[in-house]
DNA sequence: ATCCCGAGGG
DNA sequence: CCCTCTGGAT
């Protein structure tokens, strides 16, 4: 496992090589970035950039949303794969938002995750980057697999226990803005496919290197 | 065949 | 824990 000195480390190289862009899907209103991170799932943020602006621009408020044609919706959303689920998502959850919450995005998890497609990942990066949250842990599947490479997890790929064993170990002040640079990270360098260890200066702390499989 | 900033259901 | 949902890229 890592010390603390490893930890802060690993925080300040990830700062010099990110220094900014943290959230690559950045909406000014809160429900876009919402929908946006739905529309993620198992998919680039690149092709969700490709269809939000024209989603966005035909659906114009949350109002619209909620009254949408689910069959439309599903048109503009068609390339992110899984479109069914999340048009149908994206209809819900706006008309909860507008029913149960005054058509705000909830700043609590419970009532975030009862939004229809809204799971941890969401709701945490909904808390972390709209409400500000200290101590806020984004596993997405990038964090996941770079967070057990470097040792600051068990090699577990469950969520929950990535977030719980990350928030011991990470400063709260620093977490989100951590797992957003993973996810850089894991775009830039550390791909899931082929990691490029050679141009990786995580060398140091990446446990998966130092055993010589990189 | 495997992966992409997952979520819901069994 | 498992499975399914779906399209696109490599």
């Amino acid at each position: 496992m890592k010390t603390k000195a490893d930890v802060l480390s690993i925080i300040a190289e990830l700062k010099k090589l990110y220094p900014d862009g943290i959230c690559s899907l950045d909406y000014p209103k809160p429900y876009e970035l919402l929908f946006s991170v739905r529309l993620a799932a198992q998919c680039t943020d690149e092709r969700v950039n490709m269809v939000t602006p024209a989603l966005f621009a035909r659906f114009p408020t949350l109002e619209s949303l909620a009254e949408a044609d689910i069959g439309e919706v599903e048109t503009y959303i068609h390339s992110t794969g899984f479109f069914r689920a999340k048009a149908r998502d994206i209809v819900g959850a706006a008309r909860m938002m507008l029913d149960e919450y005054g058509g705000k995005v909830p700043d609590n998890m419970d009532d975030l995750l009862k939004l229809p497609g809204v799971g941890r990942k969401t709701a945490n990066l909904i808390l972390g980057d709209v409400y500000h949250q200290r101590g806020v842990v984004v596993a997405d599947t990038h964090c996941i697999r770079i967070s057990g490479k470097l040792g600051l997890t068990d090699g577990t790929k469950d969520p929950a226990k990535v977030e719980a064993q990350l928030r011991k170990v990470l400063p709260p002040e620093e977490s989100n803005d951590f797992c957003h640079r993973l996810v850089l990270h894991g775009r830039a360098v550390c791909m899931a496919r082929r990691p490029d260890c050679q141009n990786c200066t995580l060398r140091p702390w990446c446990d998966f290197f130092q055993k010589g499989v990189g």
